[in-house]
RNA sequence: GUCCUUCUUCGGGCAAUCGCUGGAAUUUUUUCAGAGGAAAGUCCGGUCUCCGUGGGGCGCUGUGCCGGCUAACGGCCGGGCUGGACUGCUCAAAGCGGUUUGGACGGAAAGUGCCACAGAAAAUAUACCGCUUGUCUGCCACUGGCGGAGAAGUAAGGGUGAAAAGGUGCGGUAAGAGCGCACCGCGGGGCGAGUAAUCGCACCUGGCAGGGAAAACCCCACAGGGAGCAAGGCCAAAUAGGGGAGCAGAGGCGGCCCGUCUCGAUAGGACUCCCGGGUAGGCUGCUGGAGCGGUGCAGUAAUGUGCCGCCUAGAGGAAUGAUUGCCUACGGUGAGGCGGAAGCUGAGCCGUGACAGAAACCGGCUUACGAGGAGAAGGACGUAA
RNA sequence: GCGGGAGUAACUCAGUGGUAGAGUCUCAGCCUUCCAAGCUGUUGGUCGCGAGUUCGAUUCUCGUCUCCCGCU
């Protein structure tokens, strides 16, 4: 259950606009990212930015495509119900592999307590 | 054979696991395809789409030696003229030629303006020093010399500047001067070659009038309607708003309409239905084309064309990837081996593999690009004949 | 994807063919018991970068880099 089908993925400028105003902000020195509690059962949704700032193209294709991955490779270890927009930074790029699943895996970390307490849904 | 320079071209390969986008089968899993030479910058030109559009002029923008190619171009090819570098002929210079590399190369005798500083003078030339000849005059002196003042002539010499108004020589002159002459240069004409730009001439003519700059304004010739796939077309939720219809008319005067009178209803409202615009969103435009690869023919070439073969990304918060292993190229380190030494070879380990990511599509230009492989041209050295 | 605009001193801006300027800032002096204000002087520039035109370029032309804005 490693696949990335288009149901886990956040398509539309509003589901971007409704994490920022009502998620929770998540930073590490890789990425920030912005949760949000949908409120339903469905699988977590993910969405990735890569803003001009980042560099050019190619830079920006390359690392939304190692964090994607990342993230991709544990998509059913994320809570169901939950809207995720990863903010990467510019330190992404020179960063080793082994580096950047370890701060998803702190990611992770930080989301499973939130699954008992309350998040705005 | 080695090395160097320039140009062209290729732009690491294979496999495993987990994935993404599109197509086709089918039905739930298979199978096929999936970044570039610049996909970049958006500097030009087109295709396509919508809007505008009687004709002409002004204005604006762009292009600018000539000819050709092209759908078109500010691109490409060929030619001319011209600057630089190297080089051959030559004792050397000049001149002529070769190779290579550049040139936004129409017009400055259409007009307006500009040329700082320096310099006498910077574009209708000009007289600061100087040179020359008269005039007046001072001193020495006595057919002369040295001065001063002012007048006229002069562009040879001086210095300034990026640039000083044809050059050299001879004649000429008071001194000079294209003032005259010869040669060179320049302008105009003629003849010849060439489609033309332009070139040639032992031809005629003009004493020469024409400094630079048009990437100053400008003049001339030619070209250009505007916007751009976020163009444009189709479908179309919710909410708000717009238009229409229905829900309330009946009776009198009168042949009927308008009008007017009486009664009823209250309505700038609520409800129902319909219509069009249109937002979110969806579909389309969307990829088979000035296409690619061979090969023949025409042409100096750019290019055109005949025949054969091929189908080669279509996303849309945006796919074409991630991880690992092996090979490969290069760099570093270097066990060990060869050797007297210099050095050569080299297991293993580590690192690196450029510039860079399609967004409607083509043709150009410009810019970025490590190491290495292949090819072509030129040069140097060595060896052999 | 497409269309516009700007780069000059540490900062904000003038200058638009002829030795590159103003204000603030820095530093020093005067003034004041001291500080501020004021006055005087002073430091600081590859005019984003690279070519070209010109005798001469910050200015004109071309290329390039960076930044900003608009269309949704």
């Amino acid at each position: 259950m490693h696949d990335y089908p288009k149901a886990a993925r956040l398509l539309k400028p509003a589901h971007f606009r409704a994490a920022y105003d009502g998620g929770e902000r998540l930073a590490c020195h890789l990425f920030v990212a912005f949760a949000r509690r949908r409120g339903d059962l469905d699988p977590a949704r993910f969405g990735f930015t890569c803003p001009r700032a980042l560099g050019k193209a190619h830079d920006r294709n390359r690392i939304k495509r190692r964090l994607r991955e990342c993230v991709r490779l544990r998509r059913d270890r994320f809570p169901a119900g939950l809207d995720l927009v990863f903010n990467p930074r510019k330190s992404l790029l020179g960063a080793a592999w082994e580096e950047i699943e370890r701060q998803v895996e702190k990611l992770l970390d930080r989301l499973s307590p939130c699954e008992s307490s309350s998040l705005p849904s």
